[in-house]
Order: C-alpha cells, then sequence, then structure tokens
DNA sequence: CACAGTTCAATAAGCGCTTACCGACACCGA
DNA sequence: TCGGTGTCGGTAAGCGCTTATTGAACTGTG
C-alpha cells in the first residue's frame, strides 16, 4: 500500500492566523478553543484574522496533539458487486447496514464526533489491513457483522477500543445485539399457536452468523413444543438478501417439492426475495403460504402483503454502539460484555392476519 | 465547541517498534511503507516485532507528516428526525443518498481513501462549523444537495477542494450531476404522447433544488408543446420524501379538487408516498390516475405497480464525484465545472403501460 | 520607591510519524 | 594500502497543532 503522490497546495496555518494578528500562535490556538480565554481585544483580533484568511485547523495535527481524532471507524461488509437476478447489488444488504450507521451517527454527533466509514468485500482475503488503517485513522471502531474474525479484533483492539454488532463479545471488544430470543418466540408463537400452521419453515441467514443461530434455534424450540413436524432440509438456507431467498423458493418449486404453509425467514431482505420469487409463480400471500421476516426495515411496510416481522430498534442498536464505544474510548474499564435491545413482534398482513387494507 | 476530556491510553508506537527490533524508528518506517527496501534481515526483524506488539500506526500523525489523510468528507442534510404520518424518518431520503455514498465510497477504496461522513440538520443554523471540522479532518469533500450556501463553500474551499452533488457549480466547487433534461423529456414525452393523457401534474420536490427547478422546466416545455393544459397549482409542491408526496394527495382530495390524469413526481420517494395516499383512498394505479417517478431507486421495482421511473446512474454518481475530487486533491488544476451523467426512461406498470404482470 | 501578586501572552516542547541528509562500513580496482 | 563507490541505516528536522512553563508588564501595598 504505497502512498500516492498527491499532495495538496499549501493550506493556511495557525502561523499565518498569527502573524496576521500580531499575536502568538498560542494566542490564537486559546481564542480557537476558548480555553484561558484571553483579553477580548486579543480575542477580536485573532477572531479577525481567522475570519479573513478563512482559517480552518487542520484535524490530524489537532488529532495528534489531543490524542483524540473525534471520529469513530464503521466497517461492514459490502455484498459482491455484481447484481444477482433482479436484485441488484444496490439494494442488498443496504437497508439495514446503513440505518444502524445513521444510529451510530445520530450518537456520534451528540460528541462531535464523525463516522469514519469503510467497506469489507465478501472475499476479502486480507480484511485486517483496511481496518487495520481505519483503526489507525479513528479513537474506536464498531464492525458490523461478518467483518473480521476474534483473532483480527484482538489486533486491531491494540490501538482503538472495538465494538461489534450483532456478534459476539470477545476478551478485547463488546457487543451490541437486539433479543433475538423475545421477538422471535412471539413470532413463532403467532404462526403456529394463534394461526395454527401444521407445517412451518426457517429460511436461514449465513450460518455462522450468531443473530441466525438463536433465530433458528427459538424458532425450532417453539415449533417443537407445538408439537409441529419441523421442516429441516439444507434447501432452506439463505443469505440474509433477496436474491438468496428468491433462490430457494424457486428452487423448491422447479424440484416440485412441496411448499410449507408458512415461511419465517431470518430477516426482512430475505422475505423480500421470498414474496417475488412466489408471486412469480402465482402462488398467493398469505392465503396459500404465510411469509414472515425479522428487523422491520422501512420497505417492510411498503410490500403487498405488508410484512409481519420482528422490530429491532435499528437505529437504536448503532446509538447504543456508539455510547459503549464512547465510554470505552472515555477509559471506562468496567463494561458488561454485551448490550441487549429489546425486540418485539409487528403484526401486519402477510402472516395471514386479517387487517384493515391499509392500517392507518 | 470544547474538547471532551477523553484521553484514550497511551497505544504503542514506532518508537516502541524500533526499540524491540533494535533499529531506529527510521528503519520502521521504511520497512512500513517498501521505500529503500532495506536488507531482508533487518526487515524481518522489524516486521516480527510489528506482529508481536501488534502496531498499528496512527493515521494522524502519518496524516500530517505527509500532508495527506486519505480521507474524503462527506456531508448530507439529515431529515428531521421525527416521524411524519406513516412515513418513519429512517426511510426518508436514505436510500438516494446512501446509495451516492456507496458510489462514492467504491471510488475511494481504489484509492485508499475512506469515507468520513456527517450530516446537518435541516434547520441547523450554522453548519458552517460542522462542515469546517470536517473538511480540517479530510483531505476534500463531497457536499449533497442543499447543505451549504455558495459562500460557505468559498469558505470550506480555503482548506480542502470541494464538490457538489446536484448542486450548481462555483468558482470554488466543482458540480456532479444528471442530466435531468433527457430523462425529463423523455418521460414527459411518454406521458403525453405515447400515452396521450390530457391532464397532468408535476409534484415538485424542493423549490431552490437545481435539479426540481431543471426537471419541472423540461415537464412544462414538453406539456406545453402538446398544447396540453399546464396544471400549476401552488398546492403541488413537496419536498423530496414520501410524506410529502402523501400530503399533497391527501390535501387535493380533502378540498374535493380533481385529480389530473398523470402525475410525474420529482422523485421516486416521493412517488411512493403518493401510491400510497392514492392506494388509501382507493384511486387505482395506473388505471385511475398514473404515477412517474425520478431516480430509479431499489424500492422503485417492488412498488405495486412496479413505478415508471428515469434512471440516474445513482452509484456512479457518486463514484464520478470521488473520481472528480480526486483529480483535485492531486492538484489537477484544469477541470470542467460540471460533470453531467445520461439517464434514462424506465418503462414500468405505473404509467399505464401493460406489461407481463411479473417482468422477469 | 521597592516589592510581591496578578494577569496576559510568548517561547518551546511534544504529539507520532516521514524523509532529507549524512556517516559508517564493505567492497572494489588501482 | 588507499581512495572511490554503493549500500544501509541512524540522526534530526519538520508536519500543524496544544499547552506547560516562563517571563514581562502592570497593579496595589508597605
Amino acid at each position: 500500500m504505497d502512498t500516492p503522490d498527491v499532495r495538496p497546495l499549501r493550506t493556511t496555518t495557525i502561523y499565518d492566523v498569527a502573524r496576521h494578528a500580531g499575536v502568538s500562535i498560542a494566542s490564537v490556538s486559546r481564542v480557537l478553543n476558548g480555553r484561558n480565554s484571553p483579553r477580548p481585544e486579543t480575542r477580536e483580533r485573532v477572531l479577525a484574522a481567522v475570519e479573513e484568511l478563512g482559517f480552518v485547523p487542520d484535524g490530524a495535527a489537532r488529532a495528534l496533539s489531543n490524542r483524540l481524532k473525534e471520529v469513530v471507524g464503521v466497517v461492514f461488509r459490502r455484498p459482491v458487486d455484481v447484481p444477482v437476478d433482479e436484485f441488484s447489488e444496490e439494494e442488498e444488504s443496504l437497508l439495514f447496514t446503513d440505518v444502524i450507521n445513521r444510529g451510530i451517527e445520530a450518537g456520534a454527533r451528540t460528541r462531535g464526533f464523525d463516522l469514519l466509514l469503510s467497506t469489507v468485500d465478501v472475499f476479502d482475503p486480507g480484511p485486517l489491513d483496511r481496518i487495520a488503517s481505519v483503526a489507525g485513522k479513528s479513537d474506536g471502531l464498531i464492525l458490523h457483522d461478518q467483518v473480521l474474525s476474534p483473532t483480527g479484533i484482538a489486533r486491531v483492539a491494540q490501538r482503538a477500543p472495538v465494538v461489534t454488532l450483532a456478534g459476539t463479545p470477545t476478551d478485547s471488544s463488546v457487543n451490541v445485539r437486539c433479543d433475538n430470543v423475545t421477538g422471535m418466540r412471539e413470532l413463532a408463537t403467532h404462526l403456529l399457536v394463534d394461526h395454527g400452521y401444521s407445517s412451518v419453515a426457517y429460511l436461514a441467514g449465513h450460518g455462522d452468523s450468531p443473530d441466525n443461530v438463536a433465530r433458528r434455534a427459538t424458532f425450532d424450540t417453539v415449533v417443537a413444543a407445538a408439537g409441529v413436524q419441523p421442516w429441516t432440509d439444507d434447501a432452506w438456507c439463505g443469505n440474509y438478501m433477496a436474491a438468496g431467498g428468491a433462490k430457494v423458493i424457486r428452487n423448491v418449486i422447479a424440484e416440485g417439492r412441496p411448499l410449507p404453509r408458512a415461511i419465517a425467514c431470518a430477516n426482512d431482505q430475505t422475505a423480500v426475495g421470498v414474496m417475488y420469487a412466489l408471486a412469480q409463480h402465482g402462488i398467493r400471500v398469505p392465503d396459500d403460504v404465510a411469509v414472515t421476516g425479522f428487523d422491520d426495515i422501512p420497505v417492510a411496510r411498503h410490500l403487498h402483503p405488508q410484512l409481519t416481522t420482528v422490530r429491532q430498534p435499528i437505529q437504536k442498536l448503532g446509538a447504543a454502539a456508539f455510547d459503549v464505544l464512547y465510554a470505552l474510548i472515555s477509559g471506562e474499564r468496567r463494561t458488561e460484555p454485551e448490550v441487549v435491545l429489546p425486540t418485539s413482534l409487528v403484526i401486519r398482513g402477510s402472516c395471514g392476519c386479517q387487517l384493515e387494507p391499509m392500517p392507518r
């Protein structure tokens, strides 16, 4: 990784301001930072010079001196950059990740921090270098799901505190996630008890995602408790993306295998793909097959029928992650290894419930 | 804006590595940057020490020395943080802005840059301070629509080159936008000539947005040329958001005024709101009223009926903005004041065209 | 009028890197 | 053996800030 040969032109520095105002650089700095507020007259002179020269202090120099960059690094996984079927790469995982990032940003703003965003490819062989680079440029790191191994986390945590999202806490990182169990239990119970569906499938996300594991386990538990035949089949495995969900449905139909009465998807994106594929084959939702999601991303409400799902406070997830990270950056030592946010069932039409056609 | 009293604990520096490896800091730096590649043996020693200590270089110090941060600042407007009607704040302007940011990120990656993201509130009295702070932390700035006045732009451009998106070029900034005219002309012609609709309305976005002005002007021209009654009414003004579009429709209906045969919305988000409100009142699209958008954001294809719209290469818009900015950062002097990307009509069902129910 | 006490602002050190500069050393041919 | 030539790697300066230290100027007091 060689530094490209781009050197911006010289900008005005605090020395220029000091000379212009006829004071020392210390005074300029003091005025700018409101410390030991100098005499009003000096202050005015400095301010005038700043305005006249259009001076903006250099963040790197400040950071070096303050030992604080006021930057939080955020890393997430960029889906393969190739459109799959009719679901463009633009839309995949876009919503969920970006909503979380908004939440992080909201939290960061209250502390004067900005977000340094970076992505890693799914196939990236050495995400460590990229992430280390981000770590070097920030005061702390928030890592979305599936971006770095525990070993890698331990490595970058040497430089800056690390918070993971929907992952697993480690010795060197705190995790922030939602309560998968409660939400999924409510949802599964609704499907099995309230609706009494006798054949149900869980359409999985990434197998190694802790969220997926927890959701599946909870789903299976409720299904078993209801005395219903568990619909276990390796084919029912997606990838958290719409294309993945659509593909599963198409394969099942193509192979002439039966569909369950209800499909609980690992997340909303998957449900989007499932409903799309079902509609293509003339299968009605929820009359023929009920479909549910998880997350409650904005589009959930614009599908037809509207999607029954489990709501996570997505933005809050991001804000909470920042708060934890900020505590760590501030030198907080005693933190819980994990922060868990609540979830709740949101009943709309896709599960088979009869609702007003357009609920207010 | 006082620096909060958070000082992270001391991390390992290049001095630690040098001591550990028994070499000078210069050698460490040389190994790390691949310059004047030192003797293999020295190299190994350094690399071993780096690995052992888990050293990650400080970005601020590098930036200060290199005069290059490898960071591009991106600022956009955050919608008011209050849910309006059934459209949550999460979804407003989310898609479009974030897709552009993805594009910027994609471009930035190829040069080893990361994105520094920041938002300004609609009601923010002094966005200049925030933006100046971002400018100080980056090598160049990309400003989305409506974040800073030309005066403000001139100010921050003192520190770092500025590229605006969907704005207007200034003496101190380059603008990147899409070709509103071509796309809108095709769309309006389709509505007026192909479909022969005799009453049409343009549902505007922010009045002061250059995109909105261009789209409206083009639309009006085509309408006039077709000899159709222009549907001019102050009421037909939204705000680029779903809630804005829904509100306009509800007002028109509440006041008992007639609806036009076709509504061309300033963007897709507005169309989402319009279609939602129309459905609430049992008005069928496209049978009773045709609706079109602009942008072709991902959800456009998941509405019912699917949305006829004008496609902009949204991601490319971001990538192009970065490329221009990078040229400026590299000291490029002679740049065009504006970069314009092509648009094209995308016909789906909402304009009234009969298509396959689920186009492949 | 000399002195301590107070206020204000300048000097200089230091944050953690990069790199120009230069000295040490090895190797070679004369 | 000696100086020329190259290679390696160490020393130190400098990037643009913050701030501890220090000293100057001024105040009020004995």
